[in-house]
DNA sequence: AGACTGCCCTGGCGGC
DNA sequence: TGCCGCCAGGGCAGTC
């Protein structure tokens, strides 16, 4: 399940792997990945002969910029979901089993999107128009951790505004973009912060360590190239978790690496959430 | 309007 | 061994 991080390790990938490449055409093999335009004729009408100019990524959604012959072409635009991958492969690889589109490139490549459990979305923006208006779930999207405007002033008024479990809120992408359930049980546990712990009833003391932890566990993830704890491989097919650790995600029962007291679940919002009840108190003492 | 639920989907796994 | 049912969860539609 790529968050933030390997979404954006996808990005650098992607921005060196297809610089300046065309798109020479492609096969669409599962049609309801496609979430515009709906016809798939139109989509690689608009596609064919427009060429990556550069790649950019908002919360954990990509976007490439196309062009042709040095006009803009509009944007492509990928959500990788629970199962997405993209492989950069020669034109000649066999299709492996959950291929739902193939986009080739150059002379040699492909560009491959493989998804098991077909939640994943492509979309191609008209270049007359901005990506949020085509690709709806780019309207809501809350500030980028790294971006200026996440400031702590900011979560801080954000927080006071709700009463949701901290937990749940941190999943909200209107809060921050790009955090998943994953990275959301890590950052609660780097901040020692229950994940039922009522937003707007954190101390002074929790909020600062949260903002951080918001900021430096997703870029010491981003700086390991993407985790991770998921099956997740990168752009050449190379699972990214060699002797990759989680603190809390997934390891439910196993002793807190920290303290040793079982890992606990619970769920909340629908999510599990995975916490050292030792580390991570519901009453803390600040 | 904020908050919540159910749904989409397939593979893997536990239980019997 | 084989089958059944549950679980994983990001984002969105529907509802209150």
């Amino acid at each position: 399940m790529p968050e933030l991080p390997e979404v954006e390790t996808i990005r650098r990938g992607l921005a060196s792997l297809t610089a300046k490449q065309e798109i020479r055409g492609g096969e669409v093999l599962l049609p309801r990945s496609l979430a515009y335009p709906l016809s798939v004729s139109e989509f690689w009408e608009a596609l064919r002969g427009s060429c990556f100019e550069r790649w950019e990524r908002r919360g954990k959604y990509l976007l490439a910029a196309l062009g042709r012959q040095d006009q803009p072409a509009g944007w492509l635009g990928v959500h990788l979901r629970m199962t997405g991958q993209l492989l950069w492969l020669g034109r000649e690889e066999p299709l492996q089993s959950h291929v739902r589109l193939r986009f080739f490139v150059g002379e040699r490549h492909e560009l491959r999107f493989v998804d098991i459990r077909t939640f994943g979305k492509i979309w191609w923006v008209p270049p007359d128009q901005a990506p949020k208006q085509i690709i709806i779930g780019l309207q809501a999207l809350g500030p980028e951790p790294n971006d200026p405007a996440f400031t702590l002033d900011y979560l801080a008024r954000q927080l006071q505004k709700s009463h949701r479990p901290i937990k749940t809120l941190l999943l909200d992408q209107k809060l921050v973009a790009g955090l998943g359930n994953i990275y959301a049980d890590e950052v609660l546990f780097d901040s020692a912060i229950a994940p039922t712990a009522i937003a707007s009833q954190l101390t002074p003391a929790q909020i600062p360590r949260l903002h951080r932890a918001i900021q430096t566990v997703l870029q010491a993830a981003i700086a390991r190239g993407g985790t991770t704890f998921s099956n997740y491989l990168n752009l050449l097919g190379v699972s990214g978790n060699y002797g990759e650790v989680a603190w809390v995600y997934g390891r439910t029962g196993k002793p807190c690496r920290r303290c040793g007291t079982p890992i606990s679940r619970l769920k909340l919002a629908g999510r599990s959430a995975h916490f050292c009840p030792a580390c991570q108190p519901v009453s803390p003492e600040n």
